[in-house]
DNA sequence: CGTAGTGTATATAGTAACTATATAGTCAAG
DNA sequence: CTTGACTATATAGTTACTATATACACTACG
């Protein structure tokens, strides 16, 4: 008669069962992992069938990202007890490993938004938009800032965007005051920024823009930026503003979709008073 | 005056900045997957600040599973259309997993609710309880049935499961009909199931249970059920109680959680009329 | 009964994406 | 001008396999 026990399975049966490698069954058990239950004198493995409930935990927990070597320090004194313990343990990685996963597809959702935007942009022009207002992640004040202080407070910014999970895949802008925008300073900024669309509560924000904005792009790199900034003076000059208090930049092609530095494109957004 | 790209980065400081080991930028440089954008006559290599912009989506990539040589070959002919159309397709599969990860969690939730009810139960009292109505999955009819052929649907039971994503993570349970254990034959089943807390539409179900059964725990090997069901049988003489249609099987301690089949613990419910 | 074909076993090397270590050259401060 | 902290390359080790080579075993057919 039929006996779920009765029938042995070879390892290359048991590995199609599972549906892995033959050689992967080898290997656990050559690490004391995973083994059959049988082993007769030839040195051929015999799997019972019920072995394949183990099997599959050991295969969720490696897919849950836990290591081989974790994962035998429970097999090897299994106990109900112990094993609900892991599964309480394992739990709260895998809602931990949700959350982080669900900020990715957030991330990649605004990298589309970006391009999908920049793609239907007119560089050449010049605009006058009203923008709204939107929240701001801002970094420590970079104003006058040595080259090294500035590599340390944009690795602090990216840490605290990590640490907190602000990061929220739009690009880092920088804010520059019109005071130094004035001494035609344009790359002595003032803060870094990231936007933050749905802003998480708890974290000391920059309520920002909100206002006319006369917004040009600057095709190349930043070294020539100054006269993307002239043009838009004129243009101001033009159309009779007054310089407000910030200047806005980000990137809309850098590194990440140009090859050339001559190609990057940055987006100037000026603080403007009708 | 400071300037984002006026101030290069070493590898070591640049690596601080990415938060990764110096050697990871060394081997994503020696198999041209990142590159500094200066390299000296000494072979010091110079990173800008700017391209930490790449790295993240380089890390990011990384982290959704893409291989170094995939995401390789979309720096090397970068554009603002390929990365767009490379973000969709990520989107979709960053979906995919988190459907994935989603699945697992209700795994382990099942299990830990499992191991939970398990934990509280006396494995030597035999009572009469009245089931709900319980949905399972059904495997194929396996009466009668080769130990070749049982492995078989077994077999395509599990890639089922997998395939259609109905592993609850409840056990793998057996179906045996009133007429097999009649005739004392415990061990010839009818069906595999899994039972489903919350049935997924579109899929054949088999609506089930409800009604008074007769529950007891085998403790020991599959080999010596016989005894347990003669304790269960005379109970039922005792009770008054006459066979139903089916008994279920299901395992509560099994490979996962005991070291020796001695140990195994399986739930026997009889279908009875009073 | 022999042999072809498929299966099993072990041993070894290769893989990806690093990480660690050893050795040597470079640079900046005191 | 030397010390200490950095940089570089080369090589080996890591994890969790996968692939390959070689030898032995089992089954079915003529």
């Amino acid at each position: 008669m039929n006996n779920k026990n009765g029938k042995y399975l070879t390892t290359g049966e048991f590995a199609k069962l599972c549906r892995v490698n033959k050689q992967t069954l080898f290997y656990y058990d050559q690490i004391g992992l995973f083994s059959p239950i049988l082993k007769n004198e030839k040195g051929y493995r015999y799997y019972s069938i019920r072995q394949i409930e183990l099997f599959f935990v050991i295969d969720l927990l490696k897919d849950i990202g836990m290591s081989l070597n974790d994962i035998q320090e429970y097999t090897q004194n299994k106990t109900p007890e112990s094993f609900l313990s892991l599964m309480y343990r394992k739990k709260e990685e895998i809602v931990e490993k949700l959350q982080e996963i669900e900020a990715k597809k957030k991330i990649i959702d605004s990298k589309i938004a970006l391009m999908e935007e920049a793609s239907r942009l007119n560089f050449q022009q010049i605009t006058l938009e009203q923008l709204p207002e939107v929240t701001l992640y801002l970094s420590r004040n970079i104003e006058n800032i040595t080259d090294e202080k500035f590599v340390e407070v944009v690795s602090d910014f990216i840490n605290e965007l990590s640490q907190s999970k602000l990061d929220t895949g739009y690009p880092i802008g920088v804010i520059t005051k019109r005071e130094q925008v004035l001494k035609g300073e344009f790359t002595n900024y003032s803060y870094l920024y990231m936007e933050q669309p749905h802003p998480k509560e708890g974290y000391p924000y920059f309520k920002s823009v909100k206002g006319d904005f006369l917004i040009g792009y600057h095709i190349g790199d930043e070294k020539t930026i100054h006269k993307t900034y002239k043009r838009l003076f004129s243009e101001m000059e033009r159309l009779n503003l007054t310089l407000g208090d910030f200047v806005f930049e980000e990137y809309i092609y850098d590194t990440v979709v140009m090859n050339h530095n001559e190609d990057y494109v940055t987006k100037i957004m000026i603080q403007v008073i009708k």
